[in-house]
DNA sequence: GTGAAAGCGCTAACAT
DNA sequence: ATGTTAGCGCTTTCAC
């Protein structure tokens, strides 16, 4: 920066000046500031930027995993809201594990990010008490509380649950499964859907539990086998933690013949891209997740303009979609 | 760090050295130190280091969406390594976006990292040019090239095409289609599929083109049914630029009652998780993108300490998986 | 509109 | 094994 000025004829503060806020410094000035960083191709050092000033301009994610196209398009939303407002995006991946959430935190705190995005509501005691300690902000999503460490953007997902069990006994269904991810959220998903259920219905209901990881088409495939050979179940409407494994259910039910939804119904988490386009097409809960990560993204903004938030907690809310598959 | 050592009796220099390098402080001294870290909730600085060091122990990745699991599932075979060896990664998206990836090429070197990634090897003169300019070591993924800017891993998409091309041939198609998303690489594997099947049939093969974005199922069931109602396609082999629009073939052609793979035959891109377990199962084209990425990690390692690049290019390879839909 | 000086919180180099 | 000194490349504050 002070080769850049000496090249214009000014000196390194005048450069810095004609960088971060270019109204400070004379048109005639700025030409030749920007004649000699096209000249020697200076790239400013964002470090030491930081350092003096005492923002960072980054913000940290922590999501369990970025090959899930749940917490993606959360974060694809969220970072262009970001980017928009000149924060660039620092993403780790926890692998759904608390210790490792703990571990990250720590090392993104190292950073000194402005702001920080959080899955879910359950943290490490060290963690929370790292946080707010920094008094860096956060937003944590994916889930609601009314505790949260800073703010939070999600929904509840007992209340999606609920929601579905009381849609499969309205449309009719007597008998149900579930299959679940090994994820804590999905768990709720699913008690709370098998204690609507069974309230209404008395029903026990069998159940697929997969271990942490990520969803996939072959899991669901595997699990109407085993609800079928293994757990004696011959009809009714299965809630899925995610669309994939409602879609390997239509496919193995496809493959064995089964008619869908009149024998096997599914529900399905997630309404991706594909909800709409499988066959039968698949009726899942929706959860606007670009929308989810922009409202994640604004309150942060609002955070660090001292805006008052309104509520630290924002509930995006859920639908049912109901299509052809329940 | 200052008060931290004051608090264990001993200067600020001796704390760095307990943090960087516990070898050179007596464990006594260690002792106290971690105590009054314990105490004091302090969380070192990283942005001041890497000033001091030089060394940011960061590393930036940029690739076309983080919402298309071939690009995140390389991705997190290449963080899994860098953690390992404490490098963070700092990601953005460029979407498929040349002037677009400059800007973020900048705002990634202001944070002067250690090592970049970027997907692909086309990119603009003034992103080289700064590359080079800044020193950094570049990895290139996803493809490959005799001139990369550092080093790249990654495979050849002609190559692909051609011998689907060939494949197809083999098993005995004589009538083929393409379905092909708006990306530059996507269509090098169909020029070259195009070229293989036309050298040997002299055929024309109709087209599906889409806008550059991420691949979908539903757009997948679209081409098939554009490709039967408005090029008179009856009958042979889709070459799609991914699994998500062969999976979708796949779902229409069911929906058609039409026979796979007698009637329609389709071959993918990707092997994803769920190509081996649709209905039929997809053949497709595989790349082991973990390895991809971990080996797109060990070469930037290679890179820091020096180590003679035996070679700047690595070609991974593909395979062609046979499965059932051709 | 521009500059000089101080300092952000560390590490490196050199002492002891 | 520990301390001292001198920066790293910026922004902030205050002066002109």
């Amino acid at each position: 920066m002070a080769s850049v000025g000496r090249m214009a004829g000014v000196s390194q503060v005048t450069v810095s000046r004609a960088l971060s806020d270019p109204s400070k410094v004379s048109p005639e000035t700025l030409r030749r500031i920007h004649e000699a960083i096209e000249a020697t191709g200076f790239v400013p050092n964002a470090l030491a930027g930081a350092l003096a000033s005492r923002r960072s301009r980054l913000i940290t994610a922590l999501v369990p995993s970025i090959t899930n196209i749940v917490y993606s398009s959360l974060l694809h939303g969220f970072s262009d809201i970001m980017r928009e407002h000149g924060y660039q995006i620092m993403l780790s991946e926890t692998g759904f594990d608390p210790e490792r959430e703990q571990e990250m935190i720590e090392t993104h705190l190292a950073r000194r990010p402005d702001g920080m995005l959080l899955t879910g509501i359950h943290h490490s005691a060290a963690a929370r008490r790292m946080l707010i300690g920094s008094g860096t902000p956060v937003v944590e999503v994916w889930d609601i509380t009314e505790t949260p460490i800073d703010c939070c953007v999600g929904f509840s997902h007992a209340a999606t649950g609920a929601e579905a069990a009381e849609f499969a006994i309205r449309a009719g269904y007597r008998r149900a499964a579930t299959v679940t991810a090994g994820d804590q959220r999905a768990q709720r998903r699913r008690d709370a859907f098998v204690e609507g259920f069974r309230a209404a219905t008395g029903e026990e209901l069998p159940a697929i539990d997969f271990p942490p990881g990520t969803a996939t088409l072959g899991q669901g495939r595997d699990s109407l086998r085993r609800l079928i050979e293994e757990k004696g179940f011959e009809a009714g409407v299965i809630f899925c933690s995610s669309d994939q494994y409602a879609h390997g259910i239509l496919t193995e039910a496809m493959a064995r013949n089964l008619r869908v939804p009149d024998q096997i119904a599914v529900i399905g988490f997630g309404d991706q891209s594909f909800a709409e386009h499988t066959f039968p097409s698949l009726t899942t809960v929706r959860i606007d997740r670009d929308a989810l990560g922009k409202a994640a993204a604004k309150a942060l903004l609002d955070r660090f303009e001292n805006r008052p938030l309104k509520t630290s907690t924002i509930n995006v809310g859920f639908e049912i979609i109901k299509r052809a598959s329940a």
